[in-house]
DNA sequence: CATGAATGAGACTTCATTCAT
DNA sequence: CATGAATGAAGTCTCATTCAT
């Protein structure tokens, strides 16, 4: 369905590093080009324009991470099992990967309101799977169904972006400081979130979950 | 500290509507002047930039939220009616403001890096608002303290963003496009989460969270 | 209906000798914008499009043509009068304004398909005007109706513009020689229509359309 | 002297083609391949350059028109019917091959000013050929000599091309629209001269040029 | 204070041409 | 001879910002 190719390829990773680094918008197509070791116009064999590069790596980037998900998922037998590898996948990802988590959770869905929606199918995919896990915990009588399956999963998922959202802002990189000259971000104050260990995150999340899905022993 | 005047201050709500509509990099400092009512060249008797324009909109955001969000909260009694007082406020402003919704939870986060940084301080507050409540309640033994109090923090805060970017993105506008004419997003899959009613988001919030929060009758 | 204003007016006399110059293709925005005396930009704040410009510089010189001819055309008395009366402003013109001419007889004719479709509008005003004339020499009596009229003045027109073209390709101008490098035109060979005196032509149109080729029995 | 091959004169085929369809300047090198069913680079192992294909174009079919001219003229006996054979001649080939006329009457000569110049000389040969027509006329005191047979040649040509270049227009096309968006051309405006019969043009010609407008005292 | 015409740097994209296979 | 992927120079147009009025 998608073509390949090793220059198509070399190019995706290179945008991935350039939009990570610059921002969609603030990216140049030859920073790009250069980046991969292209010329500018080979950019244009490939993808239809700056937008459709945009939305291929999207795309590229989404699969695994889907694939990534539905393997762990899958591996795993009881809902509470199946939540727990899902969060861990993910938050190892974000470790793993952050380069290409930076781009998922910052840049790719925050270009364009077009792109938004267009994102909107896939992170669906995502959704998806995870409402069915829990569909499945709250139909097993193991956890209560007080806050319908889709709405918790996005809750959940909710939870997960924000912790990496939160760990990839806190990460240093040699990062751009603006579009413009004028002010100056204000010295970073430790709010408690910075510069933490992302793997533990999973455990947190999990522990908030769970504890909030499983049903009272007594009440 | 922050200079007022009756023309800022519709530059800033026009900056406000432009953005939600057009979004940050796509709208032009024209259309902003136009929709205020003004030259292009009297923005900038009042900003210094483009950027600046954003960031005081951020900032003139910001403080009206959190000054809502800490009145909800220093109203509520205890822990659990303060953490439900917090979530309630922010839902509820989701609802009635939702041109301002937007822009925090959309435009205003996503523009670039530099912006994202910047907005860390001032979600910084309303995170430690948050955390304070959280901490207050694990202090008094009410709720488990498994998971830091900022970091709980942190996934609330995340859970409730989410639910607001779900329910702002199902609404309809008649927003842009792209900026190019390529790819046409895929079609609408509801994937349970679009176009629900924003203010029973409050409960699932406060059913997931508090559920894990409290500690065990019997364990 | 047109706007107007001197700088308006300063990029369609610039775009005129540049076009006349270069070409249409081969002539670039910034070449006409550098010849009157402005910014790049602003010549879009005239002119929608490099198009559009064209476009506006071939109605504004149109509309003076149109003009010029109706004037000498109502001048006159006679049929006879009025067509020689339509020939010598013509040719006048061209002698009096070489560089509109080139720009009206060879650049803006042959831009583009869109261009000459568009040009035939108002080239057709021209060509009633001179029809209108012809038909009435051939009710009144005086003039043949063995061509329709409206071909007769195709035809007449035919002469004068190719006369008009002849002349001005047959003088020196120090103008590009070809967009590639590739072959040289070949030397200059006289073929008997170059470097002549276009006024005369006038006399020859009128000779040649009034009474043909062919001698006159009784003179 | 003209390297001759059927892959050649492919390419020569899609080059009319692709320019009277496209307009030399607008038509890519890649059509003109695709349309020959050849490699982008096939051309250039035939041609040096784009304009080098727009040139031999030019010669290719001049020559075709040359010989043409030139055989139709040689069978004719007298002045008189020499002119006719030529403009019979003339018009028949519009007729007959008015893909191959539409190129030599609109793409090739309005390319360039360079290409202009190039197809002065080609053009001469077939100038210069009615001109002897016309000198040999005027020679046997046939014909008047008020005009010096050169100019007369042009003028005469200046009517058949000005028919010529009509009645192509005239006839529709799935043509371009331009390079932009902008204007649309004005509604099309019945001039009388459009979509008449070509061949009759032949004999409005002949009329207009043996005899012109003017009545005959006695005949 | 306010205006808005003017600026000009810079981006995306096209396409004629080349050359390794 | 033929291919077609790759190149990269160059052009049109946009838009944040300035400044004379």
């Amino acid at each position: 369905m998608t073509p390949h190719s090793p220059k198509r390829d070399r190019i995706l990773d290179a945008a991935e590093r350039v939009f990570a680094q610059r921002g969609f918008f603030t990216a140049k197509v030859a920073d790009i080009a250069k980046e991969a070791g292209v010329a500018d116009g080979t950019i244009y064999l490939y993808f239809k324009s700056k937008d459709d590069l945009l939305i291929s790596l999207f795309e590229s980037r989404m699969e695994r991470v889907n694939a990534l998900l539905g393997a762990a998922v899958a591996a795993a037998k009881t809902p509470h099992e199946k939540l727990m590898a899902f969060v861990r996948a993910y938050i190892g990802m974000i470790a793993d990967q952050p380069t290409a988590a930076e781009v998922l959770t910052i840049e790719l869905r925050q270009s364009t309101k077009f792109m938004r929606e267009y994102s909107a199918q896939r992170f669906g995919e995502l959704l998806r799977l995870l409402a069915g896990v829990i569909a499945e915990g709250q139909a097993s009588g193991e956890w209560s169904d007080a806050v319908p399956a889709p709405h918790a999963a996005r809750m959940i998922w909710g939870m997960l972006d924000e912790m990496a959202l939160a760990w990839l802002l806190g990460r240093d990189h040699g990062g751009r400081s603006s579009s413009g000259r004028g002010r100056k971000p204000p010295p970073s104050v430790d709010d408690g979130g910075r510069k933490f260990d992302i793997v533990r995150a999973a455990d947190w999340v999990g522990a908030l979950v769970t504890q909030g899905l499983e049903r009272r022993s007594h009440v």
